[in-house]
DNA sequence: CTAAAACCTCACATCCATGTCAGAGGCAAG
DNA sequence: CTTGCCTCTGACATGGATGTGAGGTTTTAG
């Protein structure tokens, strides 16, 4: 498939895959006029890309770390496994960062909805607009 | 407190306290010659705002949702709520996704780890290196 | 054949949190 | 008073992924 077709199915704009191309991230046949092709298979890669790139990695580090995952060798294996490990710990610290952050988040959230229940108990007055659901059960339950 | 030793106990420099006023995320008193003077409660917000940006969250976003936190009221609470609640959901998906992509790099490392092993295995030569630990048992132990 | 749509390269623009530098003033200690 | 450190404002720089536009070629549809 031509660029304009990847971009639509994986939905990243053609000039991202060309960033990605000119980051060594993502490699292309060229026609003899020059225009890229692409095998159905690089769909997913570029879904890793997304992904890694979502989880903090810059290109540069994908970059060492791609060619490890497409086919480990000996030239790449041995550097890029710790490479990898030390990504993966990184992700880790991250992701408790973000639930601790999540948590805080919902005592935030019951507190606001701890006061707007207070208003109503208080007074007639206040904004309405309250759907007013079973609000003791805590913040707790949300779970996504 | 003065600013550097405000950002000497949080860790963020006094560019970025600057900046934070700058966006309505802090406040400060000033002294009659113009410089900035904090209580101690302030560095919990400034915690507090460096959990926010790790979390993906924008300095608009931020400062949109941080007077809720301070001191819900009416203003506030009602329009916030929702916002939160938004900012929550789409921290849960990017966990989600977090997970998924440690997942997946899991399976890499795992992959670059057998490979390797089949390397010590099959030929004497390689890249020695090897501190040849158990590597049968998978690699869904290495929990954070 | 022709017009539209897709593609090419190159280059500059944008967003956003920070860094950094310059020039000026504040404040405590000698 | 002077010296040294802190702070002030303002402005420009940076990095990274992506947007955008110009100017030109290729492919496709009619």
């Amino acid at each position: 498939m031509r660029i304009g077709e990847l971009a639509a199915r994986t939905g990243v704009s053609v000039r991202s895959l060309r960033y990605y191309e000119e980051q060594g991230l993502l490699a292309s046949s060229r026609s003899a006029s020059g225009q890229r092709h692409y095998t159905d298979a690089v769909a997913e890669r570029v879904a890793l890309i997304q992904r890694l790139y979502a989880a903090g990695l810059s290109s540069r580090t994908i970059a060492e770390l791609l060619p490890c995952v497409e086919s480990p060798s000996e030239e790449n294996s041995d550097a890029s496994l710790l490479r990898m490990e030390e990504e993966r710990e990184r992700l880790s610290r991250h992701i408790a960062e973000l639930l601790d952050t999540r948590d805080t988040l919902d005592q935030v959230i019951a507190g606001a909805r701890a006061y707007r229940e207070s208003l109503v108990a208080g007074s007639g007055s206040g904004s309405g607009s309250g759907a007013g659901a079973g609000v003791g059960a805590g913040a707790k339950t949300a779970g996504r």
